[in-house]
DNA sequence: AATAGTATTGACCGATACGGTTAATGGAGG
DNA sequence: CCTCCATTAACCGTATCGGTCAATACTATT
């Protein structure tokens, strides 16, 4: 990659970004021209052969400023601080918001990098990732204390569903391919209050 | 479409079926060749324009038929007769499994093609939409008998998450393009326990 | 075995799209 | 006017696309 992309105008950067996110989230790999991504991001391709000596470099490289921008994210909403759950979903989602927000495509994009299967970059994204993946989730479940939940509540799968729940959710704006993050946040929301009065007891003992 | 295809062994014509749900579900369908196609069902590119005229009359094709068959194995799960609701969610995801076991990639070419882009077939696919969409979720909303439930539950919440959490859950395994059906089935009857146990009334007294 | 009819395909066509290169253009600073 | 660098239009060889067609393989009938 060519130092002079981190150069740019933020902006710009950002175009770039999100053309490839968008592209390469839309078709494989192998199907996702440089010339659309260059289009997307209003440049030419020359200039984004400039930017990035070949596809493999630009999609290695969008791999890799995915994780780094969404693991910013992560720290910069605290997520990794939280121990009440509630409040660590709740700032866990605020960080996918702003990053959906900044980059509408991305969550698109790290679910088919990580499962595309074209050899020529299928490699080299598993072996950067074995990291990420998240033994995050059970230490999450260990710390919970079964005497603020209703009682005989199976907790493991309580988070299973809250999880499928909010990736539903999720889903749903990313098929309709309308990224309106406010709407989003409204129905995340309206989630966590739910889940709140439903699986506390605190909450269900004031009715 | 050549009506010689109907005089296919059902294997055979499965086997176009779902190389042609998957190509079609994997990318745009501009950037979905039809020698993919014909490669993945095992029949030669010539051939399968015998049986189709073209690519776009395929396509529709296969949308047409996705309907048809999912209406199909719906009432003949007995979706639409269902009062009760976890009953009827039961049998709808019963319907469901038996779909995606004999199509595995019917639900994502379903949805990509409800929303496709391409001029050349995005009008034919609205039009022949507007029927299909649920007024049912609405219907089956105003059955409900809110003395079942525990006290004080948002019962069109409780059913938007339920319905986000099935779909989250089928997301997670499409993603990972391994259609594992025995395993959705624990996962699905799993969450439908869960659900019972803890927003019905009488389940709820027992604890 | 010869024939007729059908199922199936390899080879081909013109057009286009692809990844990548290069020589030229444009504009800002001195 | 010159230098330097960002930016691009035009180009290259190749691969792929949708679609066709003439030829082959197969089956059933006589």
């Amino acid at each position: 990659m060519n130092p002079k992309f981190y150069a740019l105008p933020q902006e710009k950067q950002r175009a770039i970004l999100n053309a490839g996110f968008h592209v390469f989230s839309q078709n494989t790999y192998k199907k996702s021209p440089m010339s659309e991504i260059a289009e997307a991001a209003g440049i030419s391709k020359a200039l984004l052969f400039h930017y990035f000596q070949n596809k493999k470099e630009l999609y290695l490289f969008l791999w890799d400023t995915c994780a780094k921008i969404t693991v910013e994210e992560m720290t910069r909403s605290g997520v990794y601080e939280q121990t009440d759950l509630f409040g660590s979903m709740d700032s866990g989602m605020q960080a996918k918001l702003r990053l959906i927000r900044q980059y509408p495509d991305i969550s698109t994009f790290a679910v088919r990098a990580f499962y595309e299967k074209d050899p020529e970059v299928s490699a080299d994204i598993q072996k950067s990732m074995g990291q990420y993946l998240n033994a995050h989730a059970a230490k999450k479940l260990e710390k919970l204390d079964s005497e603020d939940f209703i009682p005989g509540i199976d907790l493991q799968m309580m988070y299973r569903e809250m999880y499928w729940a909010t990736e539903g959710c999720l889903w749903e704006y990313i098929q309709r391919g309308i990224m309106d993050v406010n709407a989003m946040e409204k129905d995340f929301r309206a989630l966590l209050d739910f889940w709140k009065k439903v699986y506390l007891r605190k909450e269900r003992e004031d009715l």
